[in-house]
DNA sequence: CAGCTGACAGATATTGAAATCTGTCAGCTG
DNA sequence: CAGCTGACAGATTTCAATATCTGTCAGCTG
């Protein structure tokens, strides 16, 4: 917790700003809050990131990161095509479902974060449909699912599965049948995908 | 304009806070507003609607249950269910995207109201809902659809829909492919529901 | 006397002055 | 001399005083 006085990096500096997020939420985490947390002066901040909407960026990309290579794993999964399409959106609404109930208020920080940020997050929802894209095209290739256009119907099955991913619904994500909504629309979509 | 000197009734202060809504927006919005719209006493408003709240829940009904009744048509139209099913779809879709693009000051003031009033909110997605099993349990009467519950399986399309009709993605309607999003989409379930 | 008015108390919103923050940069320091 | 500091101008936020609004009700009016 103390400022270890090792050189001041970028890497450093986005640790002491998630954890000034963490602590003061978005609205008034400031600049000269990050400094103060690493014991140096908020010029030498600016140095690293040349505004705060960048230091914002740089947080929330480091974190959307995160969960992008969380579920490269399940793609890349020793499994039949239909059954990893239904691991990788359940890890998803897993890991989505887990983040928002274990620390509501840091998720709730991160989705203020992800509003300011639509570049980076357009940049998110491309890597993980192109995820999904992946595991289509190798069930096209096996002849177990049907789709012109894998990469086109990989928006359309992360779209139609939004419900279940979209910070936007989080509170829809406490409800008791939740889980059984998720297996009716994921039923729906793969029996739609099937040759 | 004039404040007509008919009778005060639930309906004349429904249309003038409609009025209101549109002119100041709901964060400005006052009731004394209402009542000089309709050249009364803001106590008489009270006479009516015991509270604000009451009085802004009445008009969200009012304004979501046209948009029922627009879609109800559909549900008893004269066709296969798959093309009831598939113009359901796009007639809620296209009801949404006129409403969000022909004004959009109105829209975001409707978009705060539903937010307030969860309750009235969940009443019209039942309602939503409700047409929509008619259809898929038309469908199923007729062989031409496979669903062992088709209220749930109603609840799973409108959910797996949600980007092309819940407000939240309202900003997503303006894009130019979000048409060719909504058909593939709209494929990919109709498959899922074939027999 | 049914329905409306307008004064009122407490709650909420607005406003403008003071405090804090962002981003810059000349100069300090190791 | 590379990297950091801290004072500064302008932008933004906070805060407390002031104004407006909500909800009630005793009494007025047609």
């Amino acid at each position: 917790m103390a400022p270890t006085s090792e050189t001041l990096t970028a890497e450093r500096i986005l640790e002491a700003t998630e954890e000034v997020l963490r602590r003061h939420g978005p609205a008034k985490a400031t600049v000269v809050d990050v400094a103060r947390a690493l014991g140096v002066s908020h010029g030498s901040v600016y140095r690293h990131f040349r505004t705060k909407a960048v230091l914002r960026e740089a947080v929330t990309k480091r974190w959307l990161d995160r969960t992008t290579a969380a579920l490269s794993g399940v793609v890349t999964e020793d499994a039949d095509p239909e059954a990893r399409l239904r691991d990788w959106l359940a890890a998803l609404f897993a890991a989505k479902r887990r983040k928002a109930g274990d620390d509501p208020e840091l998720f709730a920080t991160y989705q203020v974060l992800t509003v300011e940020n639509g570049e980076a997050v357009s940049a998110h929802l491309a890597d993980l449909t192109g995820q999904l894209a992946r595991i289509i095209e190798d069930g096209v290739d096996a002849g177990v699912f049907t789709a012109p256009d894998p990469e086109a119907t990989a928006r359309a099955v992360f779209h139609a599965t939004g419900r279940f991913h979209d910070p936007g619904y989080a509170a829809a994500w406490q409800r008791h049948d939740i889980q059984a909504e998720f297996e009716a629309v994921v039923e729906l979509l793969v029996r739609g995908l099937r040759a």
